[in-house]
DNA sequence: ACAGGATATATCGGTCTGATATATATTTCG
DNA sequence: CGAAATATATATCAGACCGATATATCCTGT
């Protein structure tokens, strides 16, 4: 079998934690993994055809009324191919950052128009800060002490980074080395 | 004119500070942004094409030799553009860190096994430190003190995110809250 | 002379996002 | 009650983006 996509065992870690439909990982994934790993439709329902006919998965059909619904279910086979993965080394970190971006190419602009851009990168971090720090109680009441682990590293680097904004900041709104050595 | 990519901002910038061909600007990106926006051949030939056509780059043919080689500037409207946009608020933060989303569904194999996630992690993140220690003396002999900001904030992230790793590990290493209250 | 690496451009398969389309079920509220 | 708004559910498409590969030339070390 060839190789599975990210994607692809997100899906499989979901719905081992509880069997759930296309709607319902996406909904889950939204609320939790999100900020370090997002899907979306267009990666789910294709995904989970291809699961499903590897076997990873079972749909089984549960219509709500007459609007039909698949909840999903992991198989040995998917426990066993999820394993494996959670087992090798973990490869891929990226950061997209257009905050850092526009701060890197800010010379082309007076120097005291890079302050709003600082301040708006903190603002977003302290907004995603509230809102993993609303999860908490949440996070804390399951018995998986993974969820709440890494809901605690949202939040300290979510503080870390609106520090570094601030202190940054400051530092702007200091002289240029080059006007403090007049 | 319809909307320009990100990328295509980040060509903006590189030439601006300097005139490069496309295998430059790869170069440069891989250099510097690329822990916090990456590009790649496939999207930065076609997007220098897109931009000459709209004016806001010009490619001058200087070939090495019998080599063809394409040096992009930047025009007064390219760099009108680049200005527009860095006083734009910045929109887009994405991460994708697999360590992470390893860790959250760790349930799956046993407690201790979650350990050499963190470790693997934490290997990361020291590496990267490593590379940007190395290169910091060269930002520092720059004039532009945004390239140093920007490359000291890469430092203490990955200073702080190694040492949550550590203390993560530590606190997995105790023993779990069900086991203390027995 | 030749190999290996650097410079330079181009392109393709596949992943992934964000938006949109379609349909049904449930809730809200005058 | 009935209409409107919202939630559930699946599907799909354009465009962004990555990683790899292909092709060709130039430079350097031995």
């Amino acid at each position: 079998m060839e190789e599975l996509s990210a994607t692809a065992y997100v899906i499989l870690g979901m719905v081992r934690k509880e069997p759930r439909s296309g709607y319902e990982i996406k909904a889950t994934v939204d609320g939790t993994t999100r900020f370090f790993w997002a899907a979306s439709y267009g990666q789910i329902y294709p995904e989970l055809k291809r699961l499903s006919e590897a076997g990873l998965v079972i749909g089984v059909d549960s219509p709500t009324g007459g609007r039909r619904r698949t909840v999903y279910e992991i198989t040995a086979d998917g426990e066993e191919e999820l394993r494996a993965w959670l087992r090798q080394q973990p490869e891929t970190f990226e950061m997209r950052d257009e905050g850092l971006l526009k701060l890197f190419f800010a010379s082309a602009l007076p120097r005291a128009e890079a302050v709003p851009i600082l301040r708006a990168m903190r603002e977003h971090r302290l907004a995603v800060n509230r809102h993993l720090r609303e999860m908490e109680p949440l996070a804390e009441a399951t018995e998986d002490e993974f969820t709440l682990m890494v809901l605690r590293s949202g939040l300290e680097f979510t503080e870390w980074f609106a520090g570094w904004c601030e202190r940054t900041e400051a530092q702007l709104l200091e002289p240029t080395p080059k006007e403090r050595s007049n």
